[in-house]
RNA sequence: GGCCCCAUCGUCUAGUGGUCCAGGACGUCGGGUUCUCAUCCCGAAAAUCAGGGGUUCGACUCCCCUUGGGGUCACCA
């Protein structure tokens, strides 16, 4: 067989890259890089009213910063280029037209109007809406009323009662009857093609071996086997992947989650936590373990073992992922790298970055990672907490007292074995609990331990923190 | 509704005819460590393997039906 070169195919109709799209350009990314194949990136902006100007932009800086690097694509182009359908319609048309010169389609001059009344009078027979072939029927001269500016559309010419099959690699062989197909229209009055012709005529001119796309595609596909048939090109190897769904098991949608997949990164997500966690749907490691790098997905992956089943996303264990990335996975220069990238636009936070390479900080990282799910729970952390507009009379009791323990405590006595015996003497001569000291110092009732903590903070701030009360 | 795909704890899954009165992980609930909260450690509850028929000496594993879920039926992808 040829060399591996698979493929995704992304619409720029939306803000950014779908999840479930990452979800698939992951495991794209992986069969073409475990046998040593390239990876593409194709542009399917043939919908020019859903099209959004800077969504592809969008998706490409999320492949980018999620790590699943494309060897060819619209911005770094190669030898199949241009990568973008809108640059490349005299090739859907010339391949069209060989169809309609075949007879496996023809040309359709119907109205809109026509189409929606015989669409409403199927409907209320309950009858599947389809295409009457009218127009293969009725049009003698097609060139003449071209030639006269008339608009068409190019439609598959699909004969009834053949039985027809392809295999898929993740759930073995598929069968249709041709009867059960539309006329589909593959290309369009304004000149670009439908998904369908597009889909066909660019994975085979970019040489494709494998179309792995979602599961959604299934009941296309048999359209796409009759253009291979009827082109006389070869068919590539199809794996349709499941469809990642909400916790109502209907296929992930924004209303229902988060899908865009730079909203993960916003939240503090680390990229191969999410890969990770991908990964993990509809596919488990040999050994069972969770945790495991690209590389090494890539090594043990295989899309015979991918499950039909469509799996919940499950953003809860996906959270603990990324805890267990932050805590465990990641050595402290990365954790430490990410952290200061996620917070490079935050004053407050960023400035703490100025002391990172004191043993204090180090310390600060250490204590702060164990408690972290998401990078985005730093800030919670290590936040000084805001002054509010007025207070018990017994809390600032409280932090008066708490401040004078402190005061008595010397610049040189500052460190974690005196704070701590100062933070028991002060619990124990005001018979407070221990989360008073964590309300009064860091605006919450929990958080990181007190002694290294403010050992790390230092005796003034520490003070300052308590001078709010007051 | 037609067509297609699917079906093991709440969720992600292991399991490819006997080793399973079903294992792991998340989550949940207890307990331990501890200055709070976490981390970490220990433990528990949680699937009559959707239901019913077969096939077989023997089915979670094979076949059929039912039920349930999902997808798709556009000049959207």
């Amino acid at each position: 067989m040829n060399s591996v070169r698979t493929r995704i195919a992304p619409s720029p109709t939306g803000e950014d890259i779908h999840i479930g799209n990452l979800y698939t350009a992951l495991i794209n990314f992986a069969v073409a890089k475990k046998h040593g194949g390239k990876f593409i990136i194709r542009i399917e902006d043939t919908d020019r009213i859903r099209f959004q100007e800077g969504a592809e932009e969008k998706i490409l800086a999320s492949l980018k910063a999620y790590g699943v690097s494309y060897d060819e694509g619209p911005d770094v182009g190669g030898p199949f280029a241009p990568y973008r359908q809108s640059e490349r319609l005299s090739l859907y048309k010339k391949y069209a037209e060989e169809l309609v010169e075949k007879g496996a389609a023809y040309y359709c001059f119907c109205a809109k109007e026509r189409l929606e009344k015989l669409r409403e009078e199927q409907l209320a027979q309950k009858k599947t809406p389809r295409y009457d072939k009218h127009c293969l029927r009725a049009v003698k001269n097609p060139q003449e009323r071209i030639a006269k500016g008339e608009q068409y559309v190019i439609r598959l010419n699909i004969l009834p009662g053949k039985k027809m099959w392809f295999k898929d690699l993740i759930r073995g062989q598929i069968t249709f009857d041709s009867s059960d197909i539309d006329d589909q229209v593959l290309l369009k009055s304004d000149g670009y093609p439908t998904y369908h012709l597009g889909v066909v005529v660019d994975d085979h001119l970019m040489q494709i071996s494998h179309i792995i796309r979602a599961e959604e595609w299934i009941s296309s596909t048999p359209k796409h086997v009759l253009l291979y048939e009827s082109l006389v090109w070869e068919q590539p190897i199809f794996a349709h992947l499941p469809i990642l769904r909400n916790p109502d098991k209907s296929k992930l949608s924004k209303r229902k989650n988060p899908v865009w997949a730079s909203w993960y990164l916003q939240e503090g997500y680390v990229p191969e936590a999410v890969l990770n966690y991908l990964a993990l749907m509809g596919w488990s490691h040999p050994e069972q373990r969770e945790i495991f790098s690209l590389q090494e997905f890539i090594d043990l992956f295989d899309l015979k073992d991918v499950q039909p089943v469509g799996p919940v996303f499950d953003i809860q264990k996906l959270t603990w992922m990324n805890g267990v990335y932050i805590r465990d996975v990641l050595s402290k220069d990365d954790f430490l790298k990410r952290l200061k990238h996620f917070y490079r636009d935050d004053e407050e936070i960023a400035s703490l970055f100025e002391r990172d390479n004191s043993p204090l900080f180090s310390m600060l990282l250490d204590i702060a990672r164990t408690r972290m799910k998401t990078l985005k729970d730093f800030k919670g952390l290590v936040k000084e907490p805001k002054k509010e507009d007025r207070y018990e009379s017994e809390e600032v009791v409280l932090a008066k007292s708490l401040s004078d323990t402190f005061s008595s405590l010397s610049e040189s006595d500052w460190n974690e074995e005196r704070i701590l015996e100062a933070l028991k003497k002060f619990s124990a001569e005001q018979n407070v609990s221990m989360k008073l000291a964590y309300t009064l110092l860091t605006g919450k009732p929990q958080g990181l331990p007190l002694p290294q903590f403010l050992t790390y903070l230092g005796r003034e701030a520490a003070l300052r923190r308590l001078q709010r009360y007051w």
